[in-house]
DNA sequence: TCGGCGGTGTGACTTTGGTTCCAGCGTCAG
DNA sequence: CTGACGCTGGAACCAAAGTCACACCGCCGA
């Protein structure tokens, strides 16, 4: 339908990006509806420059200090936003699922702001890259993309205030209980190793052994390898949320 | 000029405001110069409906949990977003400065959303309120504002992974040295209380007496009561700033 | 069958930071 | 002068969590 216009994707993911099947890049409207009201010129424009990449999990996308700028919208999988600190310990920011989007800085052209966080693909994962310059253009003349990213930043703002408070202010038990219900999205297991949790939450194995053992000691969740079973979901919850 | 439409602002906000003497409520466009740019209706609407007001050093403006939309612009003093945990400790967020803003839900009709943190005043604060419906109103129709508003969030949010960070991954004697070189601005000297640096910092007055003497005898600030001096600025960045 | 190896359990120890309690010191109003 | 109050110093103690070392179990491939 429109020709394929290489552009340089940024870094690493193009590397080992495989072009998924379909038609273009855009991703499905029915992940991101606001794409669909559209004007016919901001969708062709979207069609020619977006590139739907994929990738296996922990595939790693974005450094610290990257320069990137555009918007990355997952259709599949979920890109998982961490830090590193100086120890070499990592602690997860936030997740970017299916339908949101990670939206990077949109002045590309002065100030393409070093980005201060990695990030990995977290599963089997499709994303759809929009470069920094389309982006712009369709923000600056669809009121759809304005809100879609007011909303998409703003959303953002509000989990990491809670995470700052979080992670300040409560213990290990609370952060895995929240961590726990949070993953488990309803379901009443987690399918994450130890060491995996320990990761997530910037802190070491051994802790969160000790810590998930009390938490089934006092028959909160239950525990096999690479599964944590949420038993005791009231508890959980008034455990986790201490605004209750 | 423009007659006054008197609207409900927010909440305490508004008890406490004393109307300043300027013409309008509108900003200074010195501060805040994207305004200078608006077509003529956007700058009446902004003439007709800010509010400026005016309020001393730690007035309350919002609580978690208030339904609050719109812009807060602060012209004069800054604006200190902070979260208090559940045993009463409290934490800065970060300070909204003169020519920044603290922009809020804008789809004010449905989904107001409910503000995760406190705010208050820093100092002698004056801010111009833009009401929801009016920045919607102005966020939809004109570039300026898409930009300001783009730029204060996604800077806020690159802000707040910085705070995660920081505050997971540093010890105490970092995260003060840190705190008190963004404070100082580039001068020698801050005027701080160890008691409210405690509450900056999420910890407690005898900690931060103790962390800061330990910091005097590394020979890298001195502290006098109310003050503390920034003596040795080369290894206090090396301290903070471990990217380095 | 025999090692690896990934995932986990556990004890002992250290460090950091939070808590409690009290003492000193300067300023300022009465 | 004096007492209250705000700010700081400092000891003693405690709890949470990070660190180190090692052992166990199950699975899988050589």
């Amino acid at each position: 339908m429109v020709a394929a216009i290489h552009l340089k994707l940024s870094l690493a993911a193009q590397k080992r990006a495989s072009y998924a099947g379909d038609v273009m890049g855009v991703p499905d409207l029915s992940l991101f509806p606001f794409l669909a009201g559209l004007q016919p010129a901001s969708q062709l424009l979207l069609a020619e420059r977006t590139r739907r990449i994929s990738c296996p999990t922990s595939t790693h996308l974005v450094s610290r200090g990257d320069k990137v700028a555009g918007a990355y919208l997952v259709v599949r999988g979920a890109l998982r936003v961490y830090y590193v600190s100086a120890e070499g310990r990592e602690g997860t920011l936030y997740w970017v699922e299916p339908g949101q989007s990670c939206i990077l800085a949109l002045n590309c052209t002065f100030s393409r702001l070093a980005y201060p966080a990695w990030v990995e693909s977290d599963g089997k994962t499709e994303i759809s890259i929009i470069p920094g310059e389309v982006y712009r253009e369709l923000f600056a003349r669809e009121a759809a993309v304005q809100r879609f990213t007011f909303e998409a930043l703003s959303g953002r703002l509000f989990e990491l205030m809670a995470l700052v408070e979080e992670t300040a202010s409560q213990g290990l038990e609370a952060r895995i209980a929240s961590f726990l219900l949070r993953r488990a999205k309803g379901g009443a297991t987690v399918a994450i190793t130890q060491e995996q949790l320990a990761r997530h939450l910037a802190t070491s194995r051994e802790v969160v052994s000790r810590t998930l053992r009390r938490l089934a000691a006092l028959g909160l969740v239950s525990a096999e390898p690479g599964l944590v079973h949420l038993v005791d979901h009231v508890r959980l919850v008034r455990l986790a949320d201490w605004t209750a």
